[in-house]
DNA sequence: AGCTCTTATGAATCATTGA
DNA sequence: GTCAATGATTCATAAGAGC
């Protein structure tokens, strides 16, 4: 029973990765600041400079991962001046100038998006997840976000995650807990490249930057347990909160010092077995079960 | 009451636009085809030329539409060597360049999207609608697409019939229930950039996966009646058929003669009051009301 | 535990105001 | 003019209260 490790890092992903081994991290999962977002700390980028900006800590990540790895790229570009901003789609052609191979687009349906109303455009429901890989021939575990079929199927999906990330459901590999085992009898099939999940609003402890559900899903599709999965800008820590407790090392960055109570508080405390802490990072290493 | 006229022209719409009037169009939408199909008609178009053959097309569409008016282009790049190729993100780019303004990109959620497996890719089960526009000031007519609200959807549905349930619930996510005409005067919702409609499976003749409703609902949105629409790869004539239906003048441009018929087919027979045939053209001109 | 109703809250976007 | 900050608009969800 390997110990499971949940480490957090203060500082720039650009700098803190550079003491990290070449291919270390099985899946890197995460949704950077958007533009205009966080002008406090990324120093507010500006669209214009998005891809420049993003473009040196994509190359840090493509060294970081292992050829049998895969980067999932949550991102959504913004309206500027009535249309649709362009540093996404760049980002993605300068990305495979540096290497990497774009893989697959996943829609993120936002089922309860924002409201708002304007004249020439509607509300904006979707995020896009970009998927990037190192080589052709990456890991993927179809058969572990396999989901009923049927209408009963999507109402059944959320209180699946509740109970995958409870504690009873004592299980192994799969991540399915005893409920889900009771839908076996009936047809599963494959989901496809569309995710449909709402954000998780209700929070009162932080604005959540994506329901644990995303990261949940990527994690189950592209890794196995004791895998390791990387969080370069981690925000208040959900990614690794979900890789530890499907049993996966994790690593998460954050520039913002405010946000490591919010990764120590949803990291469980009954899940400590070691605490560390030092100057600019903190460790979390959990045994689990 | 004017006549409502549909045209079909045979050729390719590159030289069959040059004959059109600059700002003639209120909407343009389509579905070009894709990459490596219909490699006998358009020269099979290869995924590496596909912009180089499209840009001149784009040229001519922004010289016929007008000012106000809106291009529809419905498209998903396909999967070459376990990639997502890159011709519709630098289409976007180059028809910038062009003078296009990037509005928005609507997704269309295909709900029974195209069977099959692999080891390293789920189902594909949503395609672009990327909006263009010549200028920001474009119409718009979003009362014409109001869905019902969510919330009260629901409890409506479950109060009626538990049975006719199946399909169509058709929240605020765009989708369109049939029933919902019934409920205008009920609370009723903008509805988001994210389409939930079914591509028609029971096409026997026509292999276009276009269903009828999603150039229903861009004619609705963005088109009044006795409005001009264009289809320049019109296909078995989807476009054209249901612009006649709402009371929009259409003109549909085709390169494959045997789809002739199968557009005639399309039109039903009880609106015609011209039918004019030439060498290389058909017009149909039927008067709606 | 199951309902209903109420309330807060968003990776949003645009128009307006102010420096 | 350019740019940053503010206000208005709007709706799907979760959480909480009450029965």
């Amino acid at each position: 029973m390997n110990a499971i490790k949940t480490d957090y890092y203060l500082g720039d992903c650009l700098e803190v990765l550079s003491r990290f081994d070449t291919d270390s991290f099985d899946l890197i999962v995460t949704s950077p600041p958007y533009a205009d977002r966080r002008s406090k700390t990324y120093g507010g980028i500006k669209p214009d400079q998005y891809v420049e900006w993003f473009l040196p800590r994509a190359a840090e990540l493509l060294r970081v991962l292992k050829p049998s790895g895969t980067f999932i790229l949550n991102i959504k570009e913004k309206a500027v001046n009535g249309e649709r901003h362009t540093y996404v789609i760049e980002l993605i052609l300068e990305m495979r100038k540096q290497g990497w191979l774009w893989t697959e687009e996943f829609v993120w349906h936002k089922k309860n998006c924002y409201p708002g109303k304007w004249p020439n455009r509607f509300r904006d429901a979707w995020e896009r997840c970009l998927q990037f890989n190192k080589t052709k021939d990456f890991n993927m575990y179809q058969e572990a976000v396999m989901v009923p079929m049927g209408d009963w199927a999507e109402k059944r999906l959320k209180h699946l995650s509740e109970v995958d990330q409870s504690r009873d459901t004592s299980k192994v590999g799969s991540g399915f807990g005893k409920n889900v085992s009771n839908w076996v009898d009936r047809k599963m099939a494959y989901p496809t490249n569309v995710l449909h999940l709402a954000t998780e609003t209700g929070n009162r402890n932080h604005s959540a930057v994506f329901p644990k559900t995303l990261p949940e899903w990527f994690i189950k599709l592209f890794t196995k347990e004791d895998d390791w999965v990387l969080d370069p800008f981690a925000g208040a820590g959900t990614t690794c909160q979900v890789a530890q407790v499907l049993s996966r090392n994790s690593v998460g960055i954050e520039i913002l010092p405010q946000y490591y109570q919010l990764a120590k508080e949803n990291i469980k405390p009954t899940q400590y077995l070691l605490f560390e802490e030092t100057q600019d990072e903190t460790h979390y290493t959990t045994g689990n079960r």
